[in-house]
DNA sequence: AAATATACCAACCGCTATACT
DNA sequence: TAGTATAGCGGTTGGTATATT
């Protein structure tokens, strides 16, 4: 017994959209919105299509500001920073560069900037980890002052495989797949940081203590003691904001299956960085790190679905 | 000019996460 | 809590355009 089908499929339409079909779909979504389900939006619109063709039109062809043509330096520059960090996460990538889409951003990826950066040289893509692994984490940022508004930003950074016990070689930090991370709970990631550049600077506070877990190897980020510090001299709170440097020092642990083992070796995380991408890798670079995950073959995931090594953070982080 | 290869990209498919009942 | 429906994601496919032989 299969899954049942999300549509007739015989009575349903495939292949190319005409402009007919489009301006049914556009006009129908301006007028109504997709009322939060697209399985029966094509009936309502009048469209023999299934739910999910919809919505891929809307989404990837018709929905206003979506940029077609040319990539820029700038957008192929975040592209390739973003997949050497994260792998193929395209919508995740998607996200930083305002309208592209995901399926742009895939193709152009993979007929094109692939290319540009290896030549003919085919690669697999760096790091990947199973997908549950890949959600983006919500980070909730968590004003001091009550009046101020809430605020939940999707962080592309996964984490899995972006840092490391460089002793047990134990991937230092996965994420859960459905739970939201405060910022103030002591989360460390650097990529978090360089997600708020450009929200203005706002004040954290390092209170709490995180424990996640996740069968497998999970990281615990403790904050036993934390310090925070910021490039304007504080250090009561950390500062994000655009020329804002954060460091963090907190300690982690591993669950093992059963029991959460902590590691009271220190680990701190700094970044400097102030573009939206999460670590800034020139060309060459980025190449060296494509062309050694084809040949070292440490990055992908295992048979166990644990990450090897990634990108992630390369000499940013220290442990003492 | 015709055949074949390659590049490009829109769309589909199947899977997982999440929401809903 | 379990089962089901839907949304969203990323890999893959197939049609078309262009380049090469």
């Amino acid at each position: 017994m299969g899954r049942a089908p999300c549509c007739d499929k015989n009575n349903v339409k495939k292949g190319p959209w005409s402009p007919e079909e489009d301006a049914k779909l556009k006009e129908f979504i301006e007028k109504h919105g997709t009322g939060g389900n697209w399985i029966a939006l094509p009936q309502k619109a009048g469209l023999r299509r299934c739910g999910k063709s919809c919505r891929l039109r809307w989404l990837n062809y018709l929905r206003p500001n979506i940029k077609h043509g040319e990539f820029t330096e700038h957008e192929d520059r975040v592209i390739c920073n973003m997949y050497a960090s994260i792998g193929s996460r395209w919508s995740i990538i998607a996200s930083q560069l305002p309208g592209r889409t995901d399926n742009d951003i895939k193709n152009y990826w993979n007929t094109k900037l692939k290319k540009k950066l290896l030549g003919s040289t085919v690669t697999p893509p760096p790091h990947r980890a199973p997908r549950q692994h890949h959600r983006p984490l919500n980070v909730m940022l968590q004003h001091t002052s009550p009046s101020l508004p809430q605020a939940t930003y999707n962080s592309f950074f996964s984490g899995a495989g972006a840092f490391h016990d460089p002793i047990s070689g134990i991937p230092a930090l996965t994420l859960p797949p459905r739970h939201d991370y405060m910022l103030n709970s002591g989360l460390a990631i650097p990529n978090a940081a360089s997600l708020l550049h450009g929200h203005g600077a706002l004040q954290q506070q390092f209170h709490h203590h995180v424990v996640k877990e996740e069968s497998g190897n999970m990281i615990v980020f403790g904050s036993d003691h934390q310090s925070c510090s910021s490039s304007d001299g504080t250090h009561s709170q950390p500062q994000f904001g655009h020329g804002k440097e954060l460091s963090f020092d907190g300690y982690f642990g591993y669950n093992n299956g059963s029991s959460i083992e902590h590691d009271h070796r220190l680990l701190q995380l700094q970044d400097h960085h102030q573009a939206q991408v999460p670590v800034e890798y020139n060309y060459e670079e980025i190449k060296q790190l494509l062309m050694s995950s084809t040949t070292t073959g440490n990055h992908g995931h295992g048979q166990d679905g644990s990450m090897e090594e990634g990108f992630g953070s390369q000499g940013k982080v220290t442990m003492m």
